[in-house]
DNA sequence: TGTACATCAGTGAACGCGCGTTCACTGATGTAC
DNA sequence: TGTACATCAGTGAACGCGCGTTCACTGATGTAC
């Protein structure tokens, strides 16, 4: 990693394998879908030999992991941006809608990322401790629009309300049934804040 | 199918080999889960030629919609218990506990029956029409606590959104992170009421 | 009622396939002196 | 600076596997006369 004759500066032998190999990932994840992700379609993709991801990753379980890693990533610096554009009242929606847009625009992905939380039954451990993330910012919102921030089992019921209701709609927003719906309101982002409208997104306790 | 000497009266050859083909492939599910359910397995667990499907089904795609077939009559009836059981003003939250219910309870039927949905890109088209489904048994119940028949779009977005609400609430479940919130308020029903809590089933239009 | 025939649900062997993973190897790069 | 050696990211062939599906077949059942 010490010289950079070339423009574009690559140690040894291929440089980045790891890196190019969760790109091919994507890259498959995009144009076949997840039932075509295989280690040896990987390697292909990234014109290496089928050994060669295991200098890399344990397994294909651990590529698969890296490339789920990265989509969580890019779903919070979607939220992030979210956030940031939206007046305060109205946060809570613009991030479920970042959230249900990341969902639909990387469906492959998405599924990815949930199969590995299936698989170890959690989802990423980091979620509720970096900050960063966007469970957190789902979280910090409720506050901010006036949930106690003291009363933690509520606060957090409230937060895995909003996300299960996100993750819902992102399961169900392309099925067929709903295209009717979306016309009716104009468009899929009307039909999607038609639907958090209905339930209410904002925090408040279970007896009121 | 004419005669029935004997107490099972089982018709030449295997008898009924289709339901006995679906049977199988319900208990590899509950046994193995969703990745071991092949064909063959299918075949063997029954205990047939691996061929033997073929005059039964079309393909493998057909035997797995039988089965889905099968969980969604299954999820009908959980619901319809639910609602002739709960006191009306707690119908929907009964029904929204079935759903999850039933899908924590048949994790892996429940993930055959979205799997074969997102392969068409559609639920099930009967569900909307069938008065007995379980999407007409919660559409109802809104109008049975005040929803408005006749504003059709508003109705279905309200029950689109509860049923959002429930599927993404039984995908997440599941997840070790929202053990500490189970035991906080006292078990995994009452941690889905909560939930349900914040999310506000009940009817309400987009403006209110 | 008995016989000849048609039907069709099964068998079991075979096909080609792509998979995850292992192995001994090779050859480019980095490092010590 | 030059050389000998260690490192390690690649190769490519091979492994055993289970899969979905096809095929010619066989044998039990149902049906026509």
């Amino acid at each position: 990693m010490r010289e950079s004759q070339t423009a574009e500066a690559r140690p040894y032998h291929h440089g980045d394998l790891r890196r190019a190999l969760v790109d091919a990932a994507r890259r498959i994840l995009e144009a076949e879908g997840p039932t075509a992700l295989s280690l040896r379609a990987v390697a292909r993709e990234a014109g290496v030999s089928p050994a060669a991801p295991y200098h890399h990753f344990k397994d294909k379980a651990e590529l698969l992991d890296a490339v789920a890693d990265e989509g969580w990533q890019m779903l919070d610096a979607g939220m992030a941006k979210a956030k940031a554009a939206a007046p305060p009242r109205e946060t809570l929606t613009a991030l479920g809608i970042a959230y249900v847009c990341f969902a639909r625009e990387n469906p492959a992905l998405y599924r990815v990322m949930y199969d590995a939380a299936r698989d170890r039954e959690a989802l990423p451990e980091q979620m509720q401790k970096d900050e960063d993330s966007a469970y957190c910012k789902v979280r910090d919102t409720m506050v901010e629009l006036g949930a106690d921030p003291n009363n933690t089992i509520d606060l957090e019921l409230a937060t895995t309300a909003a996300w299960c209701a996100a993750h819902g709609l992102a399961e169900m927003a392309g099925f067929t049934q709903f295209e009717h719906l979306k016309q009716a309101v104009g468009g899929e982002i009307p039909f999607l804040r038609a639907v958090f409208a209905h339930l209410g997104l904002s925090p408040r306790g279970p007896e009121d």
